[in-house]
DNA sequence: CTTGAAAAGAGCGGCCA
DNA sequence: TGGCCGCTCTTTTCAAG
């Protein structure tokens, strides 16, 4: 994993149509040592898949909502199945486990507020919960699937966290 | 936009490597036409953009934070200035104006709590804010780009449970 | 929309440095 | 490792039904 497997991400990342050759070209590879990277990289799970990114209000899905739950006390079996169940909901693009006050936090889409009261039901059904908080995206500013690599071609904004490898 | 190009887009936003050919048989077509209908759906910015998705924990980026932002109050001009500021902040993957008591909403992927002390002030250097809440997420349950797309061919959710339809 | 097919381009792999 | 050079497959385009 070194500075050209990096800027090889970064360029997947933000562009997965590029050509084999055209990303060599760009960090100064030809073809077959490129691909070879890119083989292992996807090997390695480095690469996880491969997707299309839709435009959510072109197909209808104009609401995004932060959900947060408080769970009530539950065993931990009781958590895995809360876990799964909400995990199937395709509404939901995000769910995290959190530290602190909040259980649960969750990134939902839906498409208008009458289909967010139909999930919010189907949610709440799905176990007592202690507390729900919805909060509604009213402007989507920024929204990437690209991870913050460190870039090694010019600037470095901290060199020393590689150490720890 | 029927419900064969739904069913595209369902299966390019799971998997993009996807063959024209593969996703004509799955989706009933020959090739001429699905490729046709890929096209168009391009053009129309419903497919947005082809990426790839790397694994954050594999590139050493462990940590992700939901941080809540209130600000003062401030001129149109100012909050404009601000979101611009924080959207060019890669650490920010996602960032949305919200309604309520929240003003701002943001999903941050760092390396670890360092990194995201440095993240921290780096935000609020940039404009004095009301309120910051940053909520750690301990575990991923879920995470993924796949829009809920309303599946026309076969099992409909529930359709008819929403009464008030 | 389908079949068929051809040209262009990209992925893929072997072999050499 | 990286680089050159093919082979194969996909994409892309076109014709005709």
């Amino acid at each position: 994993m070194d500075s050209i497997d990096l800027k090889i991400l970064a360029l997947l990342q933000t562009d997965a149509t590029l050509s084999i050759a055209t990303i060599g070209e760009r960090v100064g590879l030809s073809q077959t040592p490129c691909w070879k990277r890119i083989q292992r990289l996807e090997a390695d799970g480095v690469i996880d898949r491969r997707v299309a990114v839709l435009d959510p209000v072109k197909l209808g899905l104009g609401l995004t909502v932060f959900v947060s739950i408080e769970t009530a006390d539950h065993s931990e079996d009781w958590l895995e199945r809360f876990a799964e169940t909400v995990a199937s909901m395709p509404e939901v693009l995000e769910f995290y486990r959190m530290a602190g006050d909040v259980d649960y936090m969750l990134r939902v889409v839906v498409a208008d507020m009458q289909a967010y009261d139909t999930f919010y039901k189907k949610l709440i059904a799905t176990l007592p919960l202690k507390n729900v908080t919805s909060r509604f995206a009213m402007e989507k500013v920024k929204s990437t699937t690209a991870l913050p690599l460190p870039l090694p071609p010019s600037a470095r904004p901290s060199l020393r966290l590689a150490a720890g490898a």
